[in-house]
DNA sequence: CCCGACATGCTAAAAATACAGCACTAGGGT
DNA sequence: ACCCTAGTGCTGTATTTTTAGCATGTCGGG
């Protein structure tokens, strides 16, 4: 099994990484939006360019300037970080990690998608059997 | 709202922490055979005490050595990293997060299992209202 | 047409990190 | 009692990361 490749990466790498996936894409001005304290605009350029060496961005042109996105969609990221969080905090059970989301939100969730939820459950279950 | 300690840890530094949340508590051993291509033992132990120094483990003694654990509990680690998993990647949407969880997981989760969950879900239902 | 604002590429240096080696201690087995 | 194993603390250094600065290019407004 390949390596997870955001294991890899330095600290302000991985930041930058989180904050991508997060917007969509991103310009560098974006970036540094959104890091408190950040360094400066060349800086924060320097470590897209390695970003982007390392195959984790590419960039589209975007009139006069570049707009960043990573190379492996953000679905395929999300289920790549879920299975690091099952693995290392809930013991690989999905279970676990659901149960926790559904106490943790208590109030985050209304009715309406709680019941969505239900539903898919359902589903979950026909196809099971 | 204080920044996540996490955010701050080197790779190696958070590679460790990952380990021992995993296992919960590990020996210098334990922490070193965990990693693919290890530094050496008193490479690894030196990040062990840095990661003590920045009051993330602490250790206690079992014989003759150190074991370490976390200070702070897997439970609240494990929700901060949720949270950042669904700002980052599930635009903060319990939801989103739980669907693709259990889609991915479709033959990962027994009937049983599903059935539990769907228990906790009219639970939550319940509360809500 | 020219200038200013804003972009990029690249490079070198400062700062942080990661590492291995050495000196020393305690415990168990022969 | 002695040695061998397995632990710890500390320190100096190599490597990696992070950063800023400078040279250059382009677009739009005056």
């Amino acid at each position: 099994m390949a390596v997870d490749p955001h294991a890899r990466l330095s600290r302000r790498e991985r930041q930058i990484m989180e904050i991508i996936y997060r917007l969509g894409e991103a310009t560098v001005q974006q970036v540094r939006a959104n890091i408190d304290d950040p360094p400066s605009y060349s800086a924060v350029r320097a470590l897209l360019r390695v970003l982007e060496t390392k195959r984790l961005l590419r960039h589209r042109q975007d009139g006069p300037r570049y707009v960043f996105l990573p190379t492996v969609p953000r679905e395929a990221a999300s289920r790549s970080a879920l299975r690091g969080l099952l693995r290392n905090f809930f013991d690989n059970s999905h279970e676990e990690l659901i149960a926790a989301l559904l106490e943790d939100s208590g109030s985050g969730l209304s009715d309406e998608e709680l019941s969505r939820l239900g539903e898919l459950i359902r589903k979950a279950r026909k196809e099971g059997r």
